[in-house]
DNA sequence: GTCTATAAATGGATAGAC
DNA sequence: GTCTATCCATTTATAGAC
């Protein structure tokens, strides 16, 4: 049960990391996804900015974990989601857990689901993360007997719809999310014909 | 017929303006909507950064200007669009109409559609604009028979979420804008027990 | 690994001459 | 109205001492 001094170090370094991730993420939803620097970043863990530069070789590879880190928050929230046997009521409850999620931190929902950070594309090995989110969401559909991209497509059009002009237009109310269950009946009278 | 010195004097200022405009559009395409700086758009239009202050007071100045254009010049493409006996047709012409317009210039989808420069809110001057282009999607839907504002929303929410899913995920592609009839279509049939 | 110091650039914005 | 000059803050990033 014995860990090696290196072992060691590395857990020490990639708990550093998890907190400058999380006090970047803070400065976003306070300053707005582009919004802060690195200084800020830094003196939120207690740091001088060039020290960050021990553990991320540039503020787009910050951008980068934070992507991930996103993904896989995103991914334990929609496992909370409770089963249901009715379609309905399962595809509302995932809608509505994808809703709040972005509600609740607008730059998390601009990092993960817009495009908004100038230059910036996630790595493959972050881009992953948001593969694994969505193929979530294919076998849950698939599930239901929706085996068609087109059908995954169309439903995260709506919700992400949904989404947008919820931030975009009305960020503190609830006149989209409100639409969540008559949106989820119009995508399930309109795929009905498809289901297996 | 004759014009005084000071609307001529006018009439220049707000073609110098629109000239300051423009250019801010061009470096948004290039740069990003956030990526580029009062010295770039000065010398697009053959200036110093520090004469744009005898068109507009700030940055944000611009950017709201970039909103009312932006605006109105949706509103004339809107107004472009063939009207159609059909229901299913203007419903098609019109999401594709959008669709076009976002995906031909992601910063102005991102300025118009999105919150996405930190800080920025339109004025209520601007902002006007862009009611004025949702009160024309109302009265078409009132045209059809559509009188609820949720009917309204959730038409804007399941576009906006085609427009933001091929901007994010597909930004040269297709694989949203080719759902824009069967979204309509799934549109329709949900909203069909509402017509008048 | 963290620091100071600094590079090298850029940001928006202002003062004041012309 | 436009310019030069400049302010002042800030940015990301690097060099090198400790």
């Amino acid at each position: 049960m014995s860990v090696s001094v290196e072992e060691r170090r590395a857990e020490r370094h990639a708990a550093v990391r998890d907190q400058v991730v999380a006090a970047a993420w803070r400065l976003a939803a306070e300053k707005g996804l582009t919004g802060f620097g690195l200084r800020d970043v830094a003196a939120s863990v207690g740091m001088r900015a060039p020290s960050l530069y021990s553990y991320f070789p540039s503020k787009f590879a910050i951008y980068d974990a934070m992507f991930a880190d996103g993904y896989r928050a995103f991914r334990e929230r929609i496992a909370t989601v409770r089963p249901s046997r009715s379609r309905r009521v399962s595809l509302v409850r995932a809608a509505e857990t994808y809703l709040d999620f972005c509600q609740e931190d607008p730059a998390r929902h601009q990092l993960l689901f817009l495009r908004v950070v100038p230059g910036f594309e996630p790595s493959p090995e972050s881009y992953a993360e948001a593969v694994v989110v969505l193929d979530d969401m294919r076998v849950l559909l698939a599930g239901m007997g929706l085996h068609d991209r087109r059908h995954l497509d169309l439903w995260t059009a709506l919700t992400a719809g949904l989404a947008s002009q919820q931030a975009a237009n009305d960020p503190e109310g609830k006149r989209w999310t409100a639409l969540v269950e008559p949106a989820m009946d119009m995508y399930l009278s309109y795929v009905e014909g498809d289901l297996s």
